[in-house]
RNA sequence: GCCCCCAUCGUCUAGUGGCCUAGGACACCACCCUUUCAAGGUGGCGGCACGGGUUCGAAUCCCGUUGGGGGUGCCA
């Protein structure tokens, strides 16, 4: 390789959403721009103007400072943008069809279709290879396939070849004269002096046809690399249609961006030792094209959630509070924005940062302290006071607790006091009591949360829940 | 149909001919801890797709089979 900068890219096109896939593809892309000292240039594939909004530009944007791709790195070079770039798409075209690499067909695709089916052959069989026709409406541009053999060096997957006998003359302008992606990410790779194309993997089949292009515009192809799509449980490519893909959609419920990283990189990949849970420092250190896997991966989604989880009980309590407030005071939260309490939040903090794996569950494991009345799970509620011991208990609890000394620890006493004298145990006993607070059957430990409740809301609370459960 | 890619526990992976009785992580199960639920700790379940070679020796190399996936547009 020469000494020159690489430079990489990531050519996504703005199609309303950042897909996972994308976001791993992209964070290859900027993990080896950082470390050879190379540059990422983002160029937005605009030119299906059907699907095309300007808006969704910013999303990507957005999604990649998300994971840790900044626009303002000066690794980062772009956006730019494909549809820009139509007149040099044309030029190349006119281009290899000055040079006899291109020729024009008039074929329709039911013309096509016919002699293929009479010839028992596949696809357009070259017919106007030699007609010299020239441009004209309805015309489209084919590239001429050379005879003999492609042989594409990718780099994780080693020499792949392709026998240019099975690639039909593909088409580089439309009838309406307007290129086609093949031909517009050639040319706009060799303008944006691309050295390095790394995507995912169907991929693949259309780089023959690419490398040919290079060649036949008299530029040395870059360094390919297609990496392994990531697939569902079915073990078909992530779709739209039926996976949860969009990156955005993940950040709102709460998964951590480390964490989202960390996970996508450990899909076809894994740092050295026993552990997965490692620096993006680490990562960028050890990362290697080369040890990449060859096979597709399941994203899965449990395991990402765990090194969500991971990530929340690394964070520092301060950082988690700060996280938490976020989500606390958006207008996702259930309570009117006056009830919210961060004092009392902050009491609970240490207690909740154990029992979510995503930020988004923070809510329901607080809400009761914020809401004027606690939203009563109601099968919860039937089964907690189904037991015989759970009433009488229970009133016994709001007798002591009107005198008790208002703190956590007394709290707690008085309760195993009275089930001492009814022999329930503590676990079993609390069962109610938590209802009658909370409103469900699980939870942070439950006497702080009282002790920050107060006295007289504790109690109205355990008596309104036993007035439920008496009719 | 044709072309291409792929194949280690259910899943993500470690493994580059002897350190493999195949290691770790997620999930699952059990136990411990425990104020429910988590977290944490300990243990368990579970895999080299199959068949041929090559070799003193194969998860690792070769061939084939089978099975998956991707691509086959005047989409990107």
């Amino acid at each position: 390789m020469s000494t020159a900068t690489p430079r990489y890219r990531f050519a996504p096109s703005p199609t309303g959403y950042f897909h996972v896939g994308g976001a791993r593809t992209a964070l290859y892309n900027w993990l080896l721009a950082l470390k050879n000292n190379g540059i990422f240039v983002l160029r937005i594939e605009d030119t299906d103007e059907s699907r095309n909004e300007p808006q969704w530009t910013q999303g990507i944007i957005d999604a990649l400072a998300w994971i840790g791709i900044d626009s303002n790195d000066p690794h980062f070079e772009g956006p730019y943008f494909q549809s820009t770039y139509a007149a040099e798409h044309v030029v190349a075209a006119q281009k290899l069809f000055d040079s006899g690499n291109a020729y024009y067909c008039d074929q329709t695709s039911e013309q096509i279709q016919e002699r293929a089916k009479a010839a028992g052959l596949n696809g357009y069989d070259g017919h106007s290879r030699d007609r010299g026709l020239a441009p004209g409406p309805g015309h489209v541009l084919r590239f001429k396939v050379p005879a003999g053999k492609t042989i594409v060096h990718d780099t994780v997957r080693g020499e792949v070849e392709f026998e240019n006998s099975t690639i039909e003359d593909f088409v580089l302008l439309r009838g309406n004269g307007t290129p086609v992606f093949l031909l517009a990410n050639v040319v706009d790779d060799i303008t944006m002096n691309i050295s390095h194309v790394l995507r995912a993997e169907e991929h693949l089949p259309n780089t023959p046809k690419q490398q040919m292009l290079w060649n036949a515009l008299g530029v040395t192809p870059p360094v390919w690399a297609h990496v392994p799509v990531l697939v569902n449980e079915q073990r078909k490519k992530l779709s739209k249609r039926r996976d949860k893909v969009a990156v955005e959609q993940y950040r709102e419920e709460g998964i951590l961006p480390q964490a989202m990283v960390n996970y996508l990189m450990t899909l076809g990949w894994a740092p050295h030792g026993d552990t997965e849970i490692v620096p993006w420092e680490k990562i960028v250190d050890e990362f290697a094209l080369e040890s990449v896997n060859h096979s597709p991966a399941f994203f899965d989604i449990k395991k990402l959630q765990s090194f969500n989880g991971e990530y929340i009980r690394m964070m520092p309590l301060e950082d988690f509070i700060s996280a938490a407030e976020v989500i606390l005071t958006s207008s996702a939260a259930p309570w009117p924005a006056e009830r919210y309490k961060p004092e009392m939040f902050r009491a609970m903090a240490e207690l909740v940062q154990t029992r979510v794996v995503v930020m988004a569950e923070v809510c329901a494991l607080v809400d009761f302290l914020f809401l004027a009345e606690p939203s009563i799970d109601d099968a919860a509620f039937t089964k907690a006071f189904g037991a015989d011991f759970a009433t009488p208990t229970l009133a016994e609890i709001a007798t002591a607790f009107a005198t008790v000394e208002w703190n956590a620890e007394s709290l707690k006493t008085a309760v195993e006091t009275v089930g001492t004298k009814h022999d329930v145990k503590l676990g079993k006993l609390q069962g109610p009591l938590r209802i009658a607070i909370t409103g469900r059957s699980v939870g942070p430990p439950l006497f702080e949360p009282i002790e920050l409740l107060g006295r007289d809301e504790s109690l109205r609370r355990i008596k309104s829940a036993l007035a439920r459960a008496q009719g």
